[in-house]
RNA sequence: GGGCGAGUGGCGAAAUGGCAGACGCGCCGGCCUUAGGAGCCGGUGUCCCGUGAGGGACGUAAGGGUUCGAGUCCCUUCUUGCCCA
């Protein structure tokens, strides 16, 4: 592996070898505390840049350094800008992998994850990473947890927290999910993928839905599009109108019964020609015909062993059943049946939709299976009579009612907003928005996890634990008794406390919260992580907070982005912060796949471990090796072919810089300027490829398009070391080119460009300081000009020849010297071109010649 | 089923509507070597014409459109990824 026994005499200089300088370099900035931050310095502007903290699982994958090191270089490329950077790292440390890990292997989950952190906190340090360690949050730690407490009871006073019984996602492994933890057709666990079952239990709940309409607008921040329509399907706000529709009297029914429908259609009213409930409806039971029981109970029984996504399918046939009710339709009083069917569902709306044939495609494919009439009350223009083979939907503005009554011949929107008017005047109806959102349910029933400050009292209720007794400690003894129950409701001396109110005999709540309440607000604590009196300090989050920017990968996109911009604007409304957006700006980079393109898990045997490429390479080219990969929002599967040749880019700039003369054995021109060239035109070359790569480098770190950003410096290399060995090498344009490139290159490879800078200092006689204190370059405008340059000319369109002319040369001028090119004279064959094209300032030129 | 992305050499990929394939991998040839799985130099989209220097045509999933000019913009279709149902 390693070349140790290679000749000596073969290179004169010292060769590369990233092993040798890389630890030594990490030991002497922590030594300095180069990348502490200090928090209290106003003389430099501040940026506070955030990159997820990650869960301890024990082993960092090439995917942490996927997301981890091309933030570094935005770090390191803000602090040589002059900024005063803030970057720090922590470790989201509740949750379940510790537990299954301690059911498992009858271990502590504290101690399992302690230790995991002390694996990832040497793993982390060879990165070379410029985090601030001594800002680091530990959400396990007590010190930590209290505050989650003080905040749940915080929002609890506010009214943003409450109680309430409700059927969850229930796995006999991990206990209750939430809904978006339950994945797949078949609804099985996100962790563990077990089947999901249902239990009814009382729960807590954060009241997210408070926030749903300003958690819609992005305005204030620069987020990724995809990002936020993500949220923004997740919110699902829906417009329209509440309908009363009542039960008509029957033989086994008095008739008179409210049965609400929410719609985004109340324009269409005069076309619903029945009614479907969702089979768990509570009013299926009483309202349902004696004569239809059987059917109809066989039927809800079918439905509720169905999954979501199959009840939704519009694939799928129709299925249900007529429950031998009718409902009147409000507006026109007219009799329509009452159905119930799978795809309607309980918990959206009201659980029962007003059905509408004409213009919805599963009420469309519904009556067509039960023949049912469909009513046409929309039409564009001329239409009105066409029959109609599918729900007609387009809901365009010239579209107009039909078959109405006294709104027919309104526009849809307006018609719509007149029905629920009409509707709201009889209390029949109002204008209604529902969200397919719903409330955060935040109880978990685990161990692993923070202790929810509430104490049960048969006198006094719920009653919170005062807050100068919190934190409320889990119990460092855990007894599992076998997988799944929640050794918190089997701990004696947990359980047992007396009530605040009463002093009566009174036992814990034994749900702690769910751990993405941990990240919904860590990067406050970052900048007090020991503050005892209260969990952050409003002095330096008025100053650093909102993060200015926060990168991490897209599979947060929805939850933990979507549930830390809530926990914002909670906590604003109670005062601790005074912002409404927690990321000004945020990135999201792809995943690494595994090399089958899978995502990588140790289940799958497909994880790439950094540690074994770094013994052999060198973080530094790992580090750039990721970066040139491809953009960095894409991601991919892992591939190691090509590494090799960043490899060999670094050692390329090692040899120029530390051996300007030398030459490689094998290279005939060694020693020889570029044919034509002298050392003045070298010099300008060398000066013109340094500042064109600084401009454009430059753009390449702000955009984080860290793939060209590599592709640049490494045609900036292949330049200068041309020049390797030719009188034009050592001299000032020469030294100058260098010492950009090893700026440019010191974000991403922070090692090798320390190890280079200090040998510079040196050998100029000037005491050391770090590169990474240096300031970013700057472009010289004069420098990034040449003299002349080359122009294509096309012919229809077709590169015919080639002119080179002067920079500043007129539009006219270039047009006559295009015309009288030698190739482009014989591609126009004696003809005039009838119009001719300087495109992008004199970039190319089109002569357009009719046949 | 819906929404949003993406389809470019053998591979990873570049390309404000303006020379398609930068940069790198791989491969081919050469140099240097006792040796090469090291290093260096050169070549490398496809097809055609030419002994040669060179020249030409085609080419960014498929088809159509807008434009002097389209990988890029618009429409249709196919494939694929992600999110949602």
């Amino acid at each position: 592996m390693t070349r140790t026994s290679e000749p000596i005499e073969r290179t004169r200089a010292e060769r590369y070898d990233a092993g040798s300088i890389e630890a030594g370099w990490q030991a002497r900035w922590d030594e300095m505390r180069l990348y502490q931050t200090d928090l209290a310095d106003e003389s430099r502007p501040k940026f506070y840049l955030l990159t997820m903290y990650d869960y301890p699982s024990g082993n960092l994958h090439i995917g942490h350094w996927y997301v981890k090191t091309p933030t570094d270089a935005i770090a390191r490329y803000h602090r040589m800008l002059g900024q005063n950077v803030f970057f720090p790292v922590g470790f989201d440390a509740f949750g379940l992998p510790a537990e299954n890990a301690a059911i498992k292997n009858k271990v502590n989950p504290r101690a399992w994850t302690m230790q995991n952190i002390d694996i990832m906190r040497r793993q982390l340090r060879t990165m070379g990473a410029a985090f601030d360690w001594e800002a680091e949050v530990v959400t396990c730690d007590p010190s930590y947890y209290r505050w989650n407490q003080w905040l749940f009871l915080q929002f609890l006073k506010a009214g943003l927290a409450y109680r309430a019984t409700a059927a969850v996602d229930w796995c006999p492994n991990d206990g209750t999910l939430a809904r978006e933890q339950v994945e797949g057709t078949d609804r099985r666990c996100w962790r563990c993928g077990a089947k999901v079952e249902k239990r009814d239990l009382a729960q807590w709940w954060f009241r997210t839905t408070n926030y749903a309409d300003e958690l819609l607008d992005f305005r204030t921040i620069d987020w990724p599009d995809p990002i936020r329509l993500m949220q923004t399907n997740w919110i699902g706000r829906s417009e329209g109108g509440e309908i009363v529709f009542t039960t008509a009297p029957s033989a086994h029914h008095a008739g008179g019964q409210e049965l609400r429908a929410f719609t985004t259609r109340p324009d269409t009213l005069f076309g619903a020609t029945f009614m479907v409930l969702a089979p768990e409806h509570p009013l299926v039971a009483t309202l349902t015909a004696p004569e239809r029981r059987a059917e109809v109970d066989a039927y809800v029984a079918r439905a509720r062993d169905a999954t979501e996504i199959e009840r939704l399918s519009t694939d799928r046939e129709k299925t249900g059943v007529a429950i031998g009710a009718e409902v009147i339709n409000p507006i026109n009083d007219e009799r329509i049946p009452i159905y119930i069917a799978d795809y309607v569902l309980a918990g959206y709306g009201t659980g029962a939709i007003m059905a509408v044939p004409a213009h919805d495609e599963r009420d469309f494919a519904f009556a067509t299976q039960f023949g049912l009439p469909i009513r046409r009350v929309v039409a564009a223009p001329g239409t009105e009579h066409e029959p109609l083979d599918a729900a007609f939907v387009s809901h365009a503005a010239d579209e107009r009612l039909v078959n109405s009554g006294p709104f027919t011949g309104m526009t849809a929107d307006a018609g719509g907003s007149a029905i629920v008017a009409a509707l709201s005047e009889r209390a029949a109806g109002q204008p209604a928005i529902t969200y397919r959102v719903r409330d955060w349910l935040i109880s978990r029933q685990r161990y692993w996890g923070t202790p929810i400050p509430i104490i049960h009292c048969d006198r006094c209720g719920a009653v919170p634990v005062p807050e100068d007794q919190l934190p409320v400690l889990l119990p460092d003894t855990v007894d599992y008794r076998g997988s799944g129950e929640n050794p918190l409701a089997h701990d004696e001396a947990f359980l047992r406390v007396t009530c605040p109110n009463c002093d009566g005999p009174a036992r814990r709540e034994t749900d702690t919260l769910d751990t993405f309440i941990d990240s919904s607000w860590y990067w406050y604590r970052y900048l007090s992580p020991g503050k005892t009196d209260g969990p952050l300090d409003t002095s330096m989050t008025d100053r650093w907070t909102p993060v200015d920017q926060y990168t991490g990968g897209a599979e947060h996109a929805v939850m933990h982005l979507l549930y830390s911009r809530f926990f914002t604007k909670a906590m604003r409304d109670i005062g601790l912060v005074h912002e409404d957006e927690p990321f000004k700006r945020l990135f999201n980079q792809g995943q690494i796949l595994g090399a089958d393109g899978e995502r990588m898990s140790k289940s799958r045997g497909n994880v790439q471990d950094p540690d074994q490429l770094v013994a052999r390479y060198g973080a530094d080219t790992v580090r750039l090796f990721l970066m040139f990969m491809g953009p960095w929002d894409q991601g991919g599967p892992w591939s190691e072919s090509g590494i090799g040749g960043v490899h060999r880019f670094l050692n390329r700039v090692w040899a120029i810089a530390t051996d300007p003369h030398g030459s490689d054995p094998g290279d005939q021109d060694a020693g020889k300027l570029p044919p034509g060239q002298d050392e003045a035109t070298a010099d300008a070359a060398m000066r013109t490829a340094a500042h064109r790569t600084l401009r454009d480098v430059t753009a390449d770190y702000e955009g984080f398009r860290f793939n060209t950003m590599v592709a640049k410096l490494m045609e900036l290399s292949n330049v200068l070391y041309r020049y390797r060995g030719t009188p034009a090498a050592g001299g000032s344009a020469w030294d100058e080119a260098v010492r950009m490139l090893l700026l440019m290159l010191a974000p991403a490879a922070p090692h090798i460009t320390e190890e280079l800078w200090s040998r510079r200092l040196g050998a100029a006689g000037i005491t050391w300081s770090s590169i990474h204190t240096e300031r970013w370059p700057e472009v010289d405008p004069t420098a990034v000009v040449e003299d002349t340059r080359e122009v294509p000319v096309q012919v229809n369109g077709k590169v015919r020849d080639k002119i080179v002319v002067p920079a500043g040369i007129s539009d006219a001028e270039l047009e006559g010297l295009a015309v009288a090119a030698p190739r482009v004279v014989a591609a126009l064959g004696g003809r005039t071109p009838d119009r001719v094209v300087v495109a992008g300032g004199g970039r190319l030129v089109n002569l357009v010649v009719r046949d």
